[in-house]
DNA sequence: AGCACAAGCCC
DNA sequence: GTACGGGCTTGTGCTG
């Protein structure tokens, strides 16, 4: 959302906008829908209501460089801002999504060589008041820039990504903050005196048990009580001492009893400080809900990522964690409603490699983990143990990111050989990948980037590095992109498509949160059983994929009930 | 105040 | 000598 707190920002927003036209087609570049606090001359209402024909009107290209925040914007004051929006932070997010921002001034300097000094005295205008002379000249620019971004889209294929993903995705993810999400303050408070109260504890027990009192928050403070006072063996080094976290932790519960506590008290404070005692503050007093945001220009696989607070990594592991996701609730008459893709990078990756293994695999809807465990262990798949897919069901992931068999060895906690023997039996099942593999890695080295389903692209610069460091980890973006990529271009497919039918049938029910393979929707209860049905053919069958595509439909009163 | 770092939450 | 892809937020401890 653009504002977290109540301050009507209507009030402080002047629009200046100026429109030209140029061979029968109109353009209107929105340059300052934003911050003008000294202006006196005009009010946002009149000039907006001045504009609603323009916005409204889907020839005239809508330029900018934020169109979300637009969207937000001219939505409270009930403009609909029609089709034909170009917006110049997500082109330019195409070209190249491994940059570290996006600023209009920056891409002003990369696309139409403007001095960089020239760039400061915008930044100033647009802070401080805005004259009609440099509107004008801003205009003129955001004009170029759109002319140039539209040739380089064009020249890497991705015009269509642009125009039937990406930007009618804007919108999509404007309402998904505009709707936010009900949440039960008061189980939070509660939940908050409960975890308080066993914090005391814990802390008072860990200091008995060290023989001293410090503070346990400090990794550094804490490595001088495990590893001086109580001589505990060093697991593992870092730049700035001995590692404390939670993997050597565990390695030495059975060496004391004060570890155990510490990781008890690790959990208890993450989840009150991040989640318990922080969400009650991000509650819009009106809505009496929590509003996102959505980025659609940060990764560099295409994904999204969401702040303030962030709710993609709201807690399920655990089951402390997950009763923070009761707090998460539907307002009355609706139900929550979740929709996952199950397995679908690993579908993703079936297509990709055309591995006969892999697709067989799902073409057969096997369970997909010991299938792999009957390929690695080489034994029958019906007398694979739980212990046998969980190494499995590692390894798979360890695939998608480019594992080598060190990490594998790591994380499984066995031997380098037997790692290394797994991951041949693992090539030998699915040689497919194994092709699959090396061919991404020789387009990477051949042309410098990688491609997914619906042609995002991501640059490998140093895919050819002689730092072997460089090179590898170059290697494995190679290998994960295209995947975790093509998954997110299906899902955002999805997503557009889903809300064009809820506005189609004048829906009530509403698209929340989606957190890379799962959509979250506030399903109005009388929709409900059409609302599932949709959503799954939609999801389902967006892309079509030489397996079948599966999809877990879930309803609930709360979060924790999507399980 | 701003930074790097370690840590830990998610897919 | 060797660390698995993509994110966000927290607290500490240092520098300015």
């Amino acid at each position: 959302m653009v504002t977290s707190s109540d301050n009507a920002i209507s009030s402080k927003i002047l629009g200046i906008a100026l429109s030209f036209k140029d061979n029968e087609n109109y353009y209107i570049s929105l340059f300052a829908l934003s911050l003008i606090e000294n202006s006196k001359c005009l009010s946002l209402e009149l000039v907006l209501s001045k504009l609603r024909p323009c916005f409204e009107n889907q020839k005239i290209i809508k330029i900018s460089h934020n169109h979300k925040f637009n969207f937000i914007v001219l939505c409270r004051h009930k403009i609909e801002m029609g089709g034909n929006n170009f917006d110049t932070m997500i082109a330019a997010y195409l070209l190249n999504p491994s940059k570290e921002g996006y600023e209009l001034k920056d891409l002003f300097w990369e696309y139409l060589k403007y001095f960089k000094s020239e760039e400061k005295e915008i930044k100033k205008n647009v802070v401080m008041g805005i004259s009609i002379l440099d509107a004008c000249e801003n205009a003129q620019k955001m004009l170029k820039l759109h002319d140039i971004l539209e040739e380089k889209m064009e020249e890497k294929n991705l015009i269509s990504l642009f125009r039937e993903i990406e930007m009618p995705l804007v919108k999509v993810l404007a309402e998904m903050e505009i709707n936010g999400i009900k949440v039960n303050i008061d189980f939070l408070k509660l939940f908050s005196r409960q975890v308080d109260t066993r914090l005391g504890e814990l802390k008072n027990t860990i200091y008995n048990l060290s023989g001293t009192e410090f503070n346990i928050n400090s990794p550094k403070q804490l490595s001088v009580i495990l590893f001086e006072r109580l001589k505990l063996p060093v697991i593992k080094k870092i730049k700035t001492g001995y590692s404390t976290n939670a993997d050597v932790l565990n390695t030495l519960a059975s060496q004391h009893r004060v570890v155990s506590f510490i990781l008890e008290y690790r959990e208890l404070e993450k989840l009150k400080n991040t989640y318990i005692d922080k969400l009650p503050f991000l509650v819009n007093s009106k809505t009496k809900r929590i509003h996102t945001s959505f980025h659609q220009t940060v990764t560099s696989t295409g994904r999204l990522s969401s702040s303030e607070p962030n709710l993609q990594n709201i807690p399920i592991r655990t089951e402390m964690g997950r009763e923070i996701r009761k707090t998460f609730i539907a307002k009355e008459e609706y139900i929550l409603l979740s929709a996952d893709y199950s397995q679908i990078e690993l579908r993703i990756l079936a297509h990709l490699s055309r591995d006969e293994s892999l697709l067989n695999a799902f073409k057969n809807d096997e369970d997909i983990h010991a299938h792999t465990a009957s390929g690695i262990f080489n034994l029958d798949q019906n007398i694979i143990s739980e212990q046998m897919r969980r190494m499995a069901k590692v390894i798979n992931f360890g695939i998608i990111y480019g594992m080598s068999n060190y990490g594998l060895a790591a994380n499984l906690g066995i031997g380098r050989e037997e790692a290394e023997k797994y991951i041949k039996n693992y090539f030998l099942r699915y040689q497919g990948v194994k092709k699959y593999i090396e061919r991404e890695k020789a387009e990477a080295r051949k042309k410098g980037y990688v491609l997914t389903l619906l042609n995002r692209r991501r640059y490998l610069e140093g895919i050819n590095s002689k730092d072997k460091k460089i090179r590898e980890f170059n290697e494995r973006v190679a290998i994960n992109a295209p995947i975790q990529g093509s998954a997110a271009d299906l899902i955002k497919l999805a997503m557009v498509k889903i809300d064009r039918f809820f506005k189609k049938e004048r829906f009530k029910s509403r698209l929340l949160l989606q957190i890379h393979d799962e959509l979250i929707f506030e399903a109005y209860q009388p929709e409900l059983e059409k609302a599932k049905s949709i959503i799954k053919e939609i999801m389902e069958n967006s892309l079509k994929l030489s397996v079948p595509i599966k999809v877990n439909l879930k309803t609930g009163n709360n979060w924790a009930e999507l399980n």
